[in-house]
DNA sequence: CTATCATATGAATAAAGATTCATATGTGAG
DNA sequence: CTCACATATGAATCTTTATTCATATGATAG
């Protein structure tokens, strides 16, 4: 064994409780969606209204192509939907999911605040 | 202009519903830390109990340096505690919000399942 | 005190990810 | 058909970040 003090009961009981190692690695992957400024703002930027690429970029005065790429990650995930509009692709919130996770992350910021 | 059709009006609109930049960087921020699976498994652990650093690395089967340096961010961010106890340094959740956001990230991947 | 266990930490390495640039695709106007 | 606009995408670059290794710190037992 590589230690000496011994937590065997301690580490059986929580790996009974753990979720499988997949889902706790999907769950990472999920948080890691919303670990971007970028795509933060793009997804709280969706919250009121869709809209198309250039008016994302705009918006968040970056490069279109930065949008662009960052809204691929966002659309492979599922976390937002795309729509054609004459020529220009508009997005939206595919999930009221995304609603309440960042919802919940701007409590707890705003809950620490409270307490300073 | 960088480019050619209006949207001003969806842009002023959206621009002040957003939340300062600088909380939307702490936002994400706070995903990242939950956006990796060494740091998911480590708040898991600790949702039934407090555990030691070895038990966390016997338990993940991890070096104890990752680990330590793993809880060091969680600690940093105020995620986590840290209590000694004896020559152990002991690790519990700081913050129910912990729990909620790793909920309703959860729901949102379980549901997805169902929807299969 | 000293030896040993538990943890922390700095530096180095490796891997992942975001942005930019250049360019391709796709669509509608004329 | 052709042009211009809107978007997408591949490759390259730059940054960030996770892990490892070596070592430092800190605490207790004997």
């Amino acid at each position: 064994m590589a230690h000496k003090h011994d937590h065997s009961q301690a580490i059986k009981a929580v790996c009974e409780q753990l979720p499988s190692d997949e889902l706790l690695c999907d769950l990472g992957d999920l948080f890691k969606l919303f670990g971007d400024t970028t795509r933060i703002k793009i997804l709280y930027s969706l919250f009121e209204s869709e809209l198309c690429v250039c008016a994302i970029a705009e918006l968040l005065k970056m490069e279109q192509s930065a949008i662009s790429h960052q809204l691929k990650i966002l659309k492979d995930a599922k976390l937002v939907g795309c729509r054609r509009s004459g020529r220009t692709n508009v997005y939206f919130l595919a999930d009221d999911h995304v609603r309440s996770i960042i919802y919940q992350g701007f409590e707890h910021l705003t809950e620490d605040e409270e307490k300073q």
